[in-house]
DNA sequence: CAACCGTTCTTAACATCGTTAGGCGTTTTA
DNA sequence: TAAAACGCCTAACGATGTTAAGAACGGTTG
């Protein structure tokens, strides 16, 4: 009676094997990189036998980032309780950092590939995407209120957009840095915390007054 | 006796004909939606004819990036010419986003792909790449030496790289933004431009004095 | 016990990709 | 006029994502 739930749990065992070698592949080589027929030989499979598990590659991906998100999002979540708002903004910056760097591959999966047309429901899930920016867009919100940031600005959107970009462009270019070229890269975290806090001085400045 | 110029002559043409297809589909497609068919069902070709002027297709993408990278170069070289150290910096860095919403999947192919290994010189060329960011590293340089920049900056690269992240961040979020995700972009000129300015008000405080 | 049936995976194939070997026809050279 | 060079094409190879059709396994039912 109970063999309808262990074909069940053996059916979400190789689902997991699945989604595991192809993690690895993933990671290591990239997405154009890693082709059907190496997850399937990596777990003693045909790659048809994927295709009963998943619709097709890109599926694949989606299921992988939408797991993987979440790390992210928690730590960022844990972040939300900090009282002091420039000291949340602060943390969120580098949790962000933290995660592009532990996971580049990851990060490139999700924040730098344009993935070809998807019609369907396989597109790369935005949800934990739009909920990480919007407790980015809700601490820039509390900021702004706090009356600490430089008058001109008033649109928590465009300084949480602003705040992203500059963390962005420092995994992005980490990511991607051309080994060609003879440029000595600094250290990226390094890096990215100077430029956050040369950014938030720059935006903080000019406030009519610590109240 | 001409009939070897004529010859050479109509070579570079059909040479020619050959990469603008090229970056015709480059530019609309990408470089992976790019089929070698494609190009030369377009000049009206065969596949097989592109391989007598190019080594492959990376050789092509390669060509196209040396010659397209270098408007950008002029106009950073032309910059160059402003007195004001600082005021170098700005301009620099507009027309570097200027660029990058102007072209922006050359911007992609060149500062936002991870091509293939490349064992040989087919690699993306990297000189006019390293000639620009030769030219942001010396106005980083001058605007230290001026005296204008907070103390704790002493090292031309790093102020460079935290430029250039920023800037790339804004460019490449922007090129690579999700329709999926419900997230209100502001325009990336203007965001850029903002992010500018509130980074150098950032790096410019705390200086000693304006000798 | 035996026939049936659904689930799970495999075999074989398709279309398309970048790329290459070899040949054909025209033009230049000897 | 024969030969060499050049430019291009036909045909194919191996690899890719993906699909159609069927085989093997286990459980359910007469």
């Amino acid at each position: 009676m109970g063999s309808r739930e262990r074909r069940a749990r053996q059916r979400a065992e190789t689902r997991k094997m699945i989604l595991e070698a192809a993690r690895e592949l993933f990671v290591s080589v990239g997405y154009e990189g890693t082709t059907m027929r190496a997850i399937a030989e990596r777990i003693e499979y045909t790659p048809t036998a994927i295709y009963h598990h998943f619709r097709n590659k890109q599926a694949l991906l989606a299921e992988l980032c939408r797991a993987d998100l979440t790390p992210l999002l928690t730590a960022m979540e844990c972040i939300d309780a900090v009282a002091d708002p420039v000291e949340r903004l602060r943390r969120l910056c580098e949790a962000y950092v933290s995660f592009g760097l532990t996971h580049p591959m990851h990060y490139q999966l999700m924040f730098m590939t344009r993935l070809p047309k998807t019609d369907d429901a396989d597109a790369i899930p935005s949800d934990p995407l739009e909920n990480t920016y919007r407790l980015l867009c809700d601490t820039c919100a509390a900021v702004i209120e706090s009356g600490q940031v430089h008058p001109e600005f008033t649109d928590p959107e465009e300084l949480a957009q602003m705040l992203w970009s500059a963390m962005h462009g420092v995994l992005a270019l980490h990511i991607v840095k051309k080994e060609g070229a003879k440029i000595e890269w600094r250290d990226p975290h390094a890096a990215a915390i100077r430029l956050r806090d040369s950014l938030l001085r720059g935006l903080l400045s000019g406030a009519p007054a610590t109240s």
